[in-house]
DNA sequence: ATGAAAGCGCTAACAT
DNA sequence: ATGTTAGCGCTTTCAT
């Protein structure tokens, strides 16, 4: 095969060579290949040249480099994820939503998992260094962390942050409406005449309470009611720590009637704590979760859970969509995603 | 700040801006910066002039281009982990393993999540487009395709394949040692008196069965019992479809008295199914899951399982490492994964 | 110990 | 409808 120069390297054809194969010029390949803006070139190949061109491309096994493309274009078309993992449900819906959304418009999305704060910044590096366009965050522990946020939004990264107790201000802001969903659960185990609540913590002694606690705090006040500070626990995060707290506050001499967890693989975790103790669900322990993934609907008994009502995350694809198109639009929106409770046989 | 034309684009500063605030040429900054090559700066650049280099790069939020970069150095020190779902714990160990042991290598991973055929494709699309310099893939359903891997072998694509039936040729393979295990599991059933056993398998139907299949059917051959058609049913990959299928199963009239699931998720599935026919788990059903992932240790009763005895992954990230350091090796190693059988109370 | 300069493979403005 | 060409921001050889 003929081939530039510069193949040494790489053993791999590059354009040059494919326009030698078709007999045209480097710049017509690159329109006939041109990625998104296909628009611009419908105009100038003809049927013809451009059929030559792709047999060529065919023919030798050309893959456009793509570092050089962006070096050239100054934009990637990519869109990084980042989210601190990739257990439940939830996170793989929101994964392959946004994949199908941003795809149709051109876009490919890279995820990274960054279960820590410092992997969190390193992926935004990557994506100040030139590895993305843009992000969609969506983080655990670090939610309501204004100024971390407006920190990198000071580095001119386009940014959809996904949480709870933050303005939008450099990014754009994502929020579930949390609060009247919990408040609903919440009332629901009072009628059901639980006047003690044990809650299952993703962490506690943070710096400030988790929002999920917040809201169930301030429900239970508005029934005069509070959480004992021997009720709280933490460990909501993983199967296991939440199996092992649930089972710790269950063996208490007077444990809570209910326990409110801040996720569902927690109250998952509740109930099998529960059935391990050979308490009854809801008969001695009733059991809320949070997130309603599927999975609330194959336990015995069902997960009553809070959570999405309709999980449509094409508005958050199209938060990120509009300030690529548009880096300088002034004003950060912040969109509100509806939340309810649904309540099943655990309660 | 005074920066270069460039910055139009950008409105970043560029190595020109760091050197001319330091006093310094570009060369010095980008020997200054330069990634893993360190050796070949510690020689050349006085720490007077290196100092003045990092100060001017702090004050001015430099951050080096990665595209410009790896255009040159036609290298990006990126690997690519392609699975098909990150949902196990077994999952996240792998992944978390590879990003540290290929972090100390001066590499770093990115991981992408190819629940489909075609994003596998796409994503590999992507290596041989220099977005990585190899990657290391773990699929579900094509184990055993040896043709399509060694398809992309042919394309240059170093790589290390994670799976079962396959030969290494063109790609490093890393194979778990699952027979011996599951033979392991079907004796210990056969032992508890199991004549019938159910299999939820990922997916039925297949132009091949499963390998885990193969492992259960071969072993009861050789205890001259053999799978029922009717005793098989797919759904082992969700936790919802293994509910329904495990429930169809043990609805008939004569189901089998023990089920083996080729994941510990479709296991555990089972045995809320079970609970939610008031069987008892092992008495009236005995259940298997494969994985042997934490989760096994909260269920009730927990789940027996077979799975990896030490979850070690260093040497398979040394395999890519060898393989990006010398890519033109011939002989392609195959890695035995060693796995063991652990009986917990649900048989 | 440091600098000058030639590209890496591609895009897109401009020319024809 | 197609070709020419000047860079994109960086690395690295060679010169000093």
């Amino acid at each position: 095969m003929v081939r530039s120069t510069a193949a040494k390297f790489t053993s791999r054809p590059m354009m040059a060579d494919v326009a030698r194969a078709a007999g045209v010029s480097v710049a017509t390949v690159s329109y006939v290949l041109g990625g998104r803006r296909g628009d611009l070139e419908a105009s100038r190949i003809s049927d013809e040249t451009r059929a030559r061109v792709m047999q060529a491309v065919a023919a030798s096994g050309y893959r456009i480099n793509e570092h050089a493309r962006t070096l050239r274009r100054n934009r990637t078309d990519r869109v990084l994820l980042l989210i601190d993992r990739m257990s439940s449900p939830y996170d793989q819906h929101l994964a392959t939503s946004l994949e199908a959304i941003l795809g149709a418009h051109g876009r490919s999305l890279s995820i990274m998992i960054c279960p820590t704060l410092e992997r969190l910044d390193n992926a935004l590096g990557m994506v100040r260094r030139g590895l993305a366009d843009g992000a969609i965050v969506q983080p655990w522990d670090i939610t309501g962390q204004q100024e971390l946020f407006e920190t990198y939004a000071r580095e001119q990264i386009p940014m959809v942050v996904m949480g709870q107790g933050m303005t939008p201000n450099g990014f754009d802001l994502v929020t579930n409406d949390e609060a009247p969903a919990i408040a609903d659960a919440v009332d629901h185990l009072i009628d059901r005449g639980h006047r003690r609540i044990g809650f299952l913590a993703h962490v506690v002694n943070q710096d400030r309470p988790e929002w999920r606690m917040v809201h169930v705090v301030d429900r239970l006040g508005f029934h005069g009611l509070a959480l004992a500070p021997e009720d709280i626990r933490d460990g909501a995060r993983h199967r296991l720590s939440a199996y092992e707290s649930v089972r710790l506050l269950l063996a208490r001499d007077q444990p809570p009637s209910a326990i409110f967890s801040v996720s569902d693989t927690g109250g998952i975790a509740a109930i099998w704590a529960a059935l391990s103790m050979d308490l009854r669900v809801p008969d001695d322990v009733a059991i809320v979760g949070c997130g309603n993934i599927d999975e609330c609907r194959i336990t015995a008994p069902q997960l009553s859970s809070v959570g999405p009502a309709t999980p449509d995350f094409f508005p958050v694809a199209k938060l990120l969509l509009d300030r690529l198109e548009q880096p300088s639009t002034p004003e950060y929106r912040h969109l509100l995603m509806p939340w309810g409770f649904f309540p099943r046989a655990s309660t």
